[in-house]
DNA sequence: CGCGGTATACTCGGCTCAGAGTATCCGCCA
DNA sequence: TGGCGGATACTCTGAGCCGAGTATACCGCG
């Protein structure tokens, strides 16, 4: 678990692009387009820009030559130093090897939800279900449209991952929707009164204590 | 879908303590701490004091007033602004009810994972079978300590959440790591013998065509 | 009664990042 | 042949964010 010197993961996507070849970062870009990378990592020109001078800066990909054609900007090709090869193997081990904890969004959400009453709740939660399916169908189209082209099944194993994810989510928070409208969730009792005002409900969080709540 | 002037989570996480009741800042991650919120959102002191400013700017807080006990620094307390109200429901509303695509760094990795060759894949994806494994203890730990505290089960939904989705991903890399024991995974063969430095395997993501990967 | 360790309460500087803006070239249609 | 849209190829600015560092107070222990 050592610290990168360049820690953002389109810098991972650069070394393993130019583990193939050296190009310019334009190039780059281009190449991770046509694999259907942005669906996986990040793509956008500030950070390319700055990354590519910042690998440049630890020594793991290099400048091999400068041109230009006609008034253009100039454009310099990198390449890959053996330094830059060892960190794109380690650094990618390192990732599929652990587990680091991640910080979505909607865990936070959950974790402030009873902020809001559960009235309020329950159709937002339909709403996400309905997010969440137009999202599987992205996915899934997404699949299609590169299989299609030819790309094998193996260079979509990040999509077939995130299908899964996806379905495992929409399962669960179907799930809780139910509950909800159906009353039968623990606690909704209580959680309902809090919004209500009733005083009986002041220990809301905690089981017999004063009130306060998140 | 507007764009928030404040978008760091903590900042809801603010405007969701000072609903309850006006504080000062380091009360604030005090609060989130002992309800184990930095499970869910992350509580650093920089993002903290940055993101109460930031609230101030936007007037979805303010200051009510200052004081210092014996030569300690002072204390600023704040409290919600009607503004302030306004937006914390909107955005936790908005939060619950859309899924926005977030990048795991997991799913970045397995999109470039054929950089690597497949003998040194499959144990690494063995020992994330195990690190998946204590998360999962971990969470389940901090649920029965905060249970234990006597917490609602309403209020640890998130820890519910993270749960099975660690669970879900557990299964997927399990089943993952067993084809590429087993030698059932697609295109194993070709990825095998790209490595090999095979000339028959130039073309390898794409089927048919010359030579190129990632 | 002196000392170290822990809790309190921030501050600061530097790095990262996004995304809007800029400038050039090419093809095409009228 | 002139103009316009779209692709190419960056550049720049400002805001966000992190985490190490700082300084004081309190508390228990020998």
């Amino acid at each position: 678990m050592v610290k990168r010197k360049v820690s953002n993961p389109l810098a991972l996507a650069v070394l393993a692009v130019l583990s193939e070849s050296s190009m310019h970062p334009y190039e780059m870009a281009q190449k991770l387009r046509g694999r259907g990378k942005e669906q996986s990592i990040r793509i956008n020109y500030g950070s390319l820009y700055t990354v590519v001078d910042a690998l440049c800066r630890a020594s793991f990909i290099e400048p091999v030559e400068t041109f230009r054609e006609g008034r253009r900007p100039e454009r310099t090709v990198y390449s890959l130093t053996p330094a830059g090869r060892v960190e794109l193997r380690e650094w990618l081990s390192e990732i599929l090897r652990t587990s680091t904890k991640e910080y979505p969004e909607f865990e936070a959400g959950l974790s402030l939800m009873p902020v809001l009453p559960p009235e309020t709740v329950a159709p937002l939660l339909r709403q996400r279900v309905e997010s969440l399916e137009i999202r599987l169908g992205e996915v899934r189209a997404f699949m299609d449209q590169m299989r299609a082209s030819g790309l094998r099944r193996l260079f979509l194993i990040e999509a077939e991952y995130e299908e899964m994810m996806l379905r495992a989510e929409l399962a669960w928070v179907k799930c809780l929707a139910e509950e909800l409208e159906e009353g039968t969730l623990e606690d909704l009792e209580i959680w309902y009164r809090w919004h209500q005002g009733d005083e009986s409900s002041r220990s809301f969080a905690i089981r017999g204590e004063e009130r306060h709540m998140t």
